[in-house]
DNA sequence: TGATTAAAGTTAGATATCTAACTATATGAA
DNA sequence: TTCATATAGTTAGATATCTAACTTTAATCA
């Protein structure tokens, strides 16, 4: 890694890349919103989901199961989301997305919106496209070397 | 952000790698370091520094000052890294590292030589070097956004 | 069938990070 | 010189994330 210093950089940019995207998404979004939060609605409406598990809901994110034990808690705290007894399965819960949680993630999509344009002078649309298919490749290579 | 679902799939793409590599090296690191404790003292060794003050390492490294004060906190305690007032402003302190934290150092780059080999495979050098400058371009941007 | 192994969630304890608010010291302008 | 503003650090309180360990229930297999 240090070995290989170029390895080192390429993932110092990511880091610092994430962690001031993240900070500036969170700022964006509805008081009390996260990246982490808003993940969850978007995939629920994205997918046209009702009812996953958050085994499921871990494993879509690649997070550990005690992340999402944390973030439900506090998504079904604010009535984002819903939680009940897997009928089928008595280790397990389905979750759903509350009429409430629907709305948060409407007004979130807006708020994203309204940063878009100070993004764009930053990086082109073009640009982003040609480095995509590296970070896909580098995201599921990492994700098999897991466990 | 969703209007642009392209923007969207990129940060996600980086936000996930991010996570992987970050936990991928803080397993291979010594027990009880972090990668954001080996920053610390990496970027002490790499530039020869002899001491540095909290609020320059926390603009060097694009985080907030409590951020600093935490990780410095634990580094102090771990005997990494020393403390001291600052001299000539009463205001400030100084950092610099212990030899305790030098050989810290050397062990973490010996251990993240260990899992270069793991990483080989999922990207060649020739790649990340395509992609660097693009990433390089979006964090100088970013990082102008703040404040 | 009975015992072992696997899977789902949770709890506990850490670290990193952020914002907000506070203290102390330095700088600068009137 | 004095008052207003800016800077350095810290403290408090949140969220996200991880690993380790534990409980409950399911699945497998001998």
């Amino acid at each position: 890694m240090t070995s290989d210093p170029l390895a080192f950089e390429f993932f110092n940019e990511i880091g610092i890349i994430d962690q001031l995207i993240g900070t500036m998404l969170t700022n964006a979004l509805p008081t009390g919103m996260t990246k982490a939060q808003f993940t969850v609605l978007n995939h629920f409406v994205r997918l046209g989901l009702t009812e996953k598990s958050p085994a499921d809901l871990a494993s879509a994110f690649q997070v550990r199961r005690p992340t999402i034990t944390s973030t439900l808690a506090r998504m079904e705290n604010a009535g984002l989301v819903s939680i009940r007894a897997d009928p089928r399965d008595a280790r397990g819960k389905l979750v759903s997305l509350t009429p409430a949680g629907r709305d948060m993630r409407e007004r979130c999509i807006t708020a994203l919106g309204s940063i878009a344009p100070a993004l764009e002078p930053i990086i082109a649309d073009a640009e982003m496209q040609a480095v995509l298919p590296t970070l896909r490749k580098l995201r599921v290579g990492l994700d098999k070397l897991r466990d």
